[in-house]
DNA sequence: TTGACAACATACTGGGTAGTATGTTCTTTG
DNA sequence: CAAAGAACATACTACCCAGTATGTTGTCAA
């Protein structure tokens, strides 16, 4: 597999991480600086850079250990035997209840397509971006295919792949933009609003008849 | 109505507000200097600072002046007569198709509402982010309204209307992304892509039958 | 013609920031 | 127990950048 958990981060490297994946979502990538981080840790520079050889090398480290989360949660569903649209009703239920859950990775790892698809970075940057972001590919094509298996299952009904799963994605994403766990939330709220997304979507895809989730 | 069209800018000021919409798509808010927006007009800071008092005062006006392209193509269709559902079809296809026409400005709005979600800014910036969000937010409201008629009308069908509009848009705006208009591409073959966008969310919330565009 | 102002350009400043060079302390290993 | 290295902290530098202060040029009205 492209680049999963090559290494698993020590926990002083994973604090660091979760530090930066905090700064980086509430103020963005060039927003924040190093300084956020470490004082985010109560420590200092000395302590990132002696993990991390440049600030975008630690960028990288939060997209990866973010994507891996989001692999782990889909990978016990991907090759599960049945029809396409039954596996599709579970990897679909278990990335928004992700995307929710990890909302912080999740916008790091958006935030790094996004820095992709401008492209604006220097030859370097681009360079640990584009392995990134094939990572994260990978991971859109397991949707991917799903839905065209699906498709000529006849379970679902659309035009053009591509277009269709940026659709589903965008769909199954929103809530990281907008999600705030209320406190004292039980599990089953959230789950009612992870039902309602992943309705949306499948009704979107051309899915009959009522989703059982 | 809220804060729109108060000014029409003159010539040297539009200008300025497209190279600005250019760089903050290209490399985002706080990544672009105003150095940088001066080079792509070929001119100096001075220019700029004549014309906007700050770097966050030309980021607002860059999002006003989006926002109310984005308002103009919905506008001539937000209160016709005859069945939701229907004027629903009308304004979801226009503004979809706004977001692929100008797509740098539909993104330069989408980061101020992020920015905005995000909630790390200056006192100052705040109260300036606010006012042009409630702007945003009373355009979001012409879809809420209208889904929700629809639903009474008994042509869509969704549990949370906050929830479901987000997907909604999510899916609608989703082209401000990965859209890249191919050179001499016809009109024509974007107005199959905004009809798959449409057809998927159309679906999405409930549609019954197919969407006749 | 002149003076006043608009529309810029030029030059400068202070603060922040990525990255480095160099301590310091603690742990581990032979 | 000594020494070597890991895991930091401290101190410093060079640079970028928002904002300002001031100069310059063209225009237009009296």
């Amino acid at each position: 597999m492209l680049g999963a958990r090559d290494v698993v981060p020590d926990s002083s490297t994973a604090d660091i991480l979760v530090a930066a994946a905090d700064c980086f979502m509430e103020r963005g990538y060039s927003a924040t600086s190093v300084d956020d981080v470490a004082r985010r840790l109560g420590a200092t520079k000395g302590r990132i850079y002696h993990h991390f050889p440049s600030k975008s090398a630690l960028f990288a480290g939060v997209f990866q250990f973010g994507m891996d989360r989001i692999f782990d949660a889909v990978e016990p569903y991907r090759n599960q035997p049945g029809p396409a649209v039954e596996r599709w009703k579970r990897i679909a239920f278990v990335h928004t209840k992700r995307m929710m859950k990890s909302k912080t990775l999740a916008r790091v790892v958006w935030e790094g397509v996004e820095m992709h698809l401008r492209g604006a970075t220097t030859p370097e940057q681009r360079l640990v971006l584009d392995g990134l972001v094939k990572y994260r590919n990978s991971y859109s094509d397991i949707f991917r295919e799903t839905i065209v298996q699906a498709r000529e299952e006849g379970d679902f009904n659309f035009e053009d792949p591509a277009i269709t799963v940026q659709s589903m994605f965008m769909a199954l994403n929103s809530p990281i933009f907008w999600y705030v766990p209320r406190p004292g939330e039980d599990d089953e709220h959230m789950y009612a609003v992870v039902r309602q997304i992943v309705t949306f979507a499948y009704r979107g895809l051309g899915g009959k008849g009522e989703l059982d989730l």
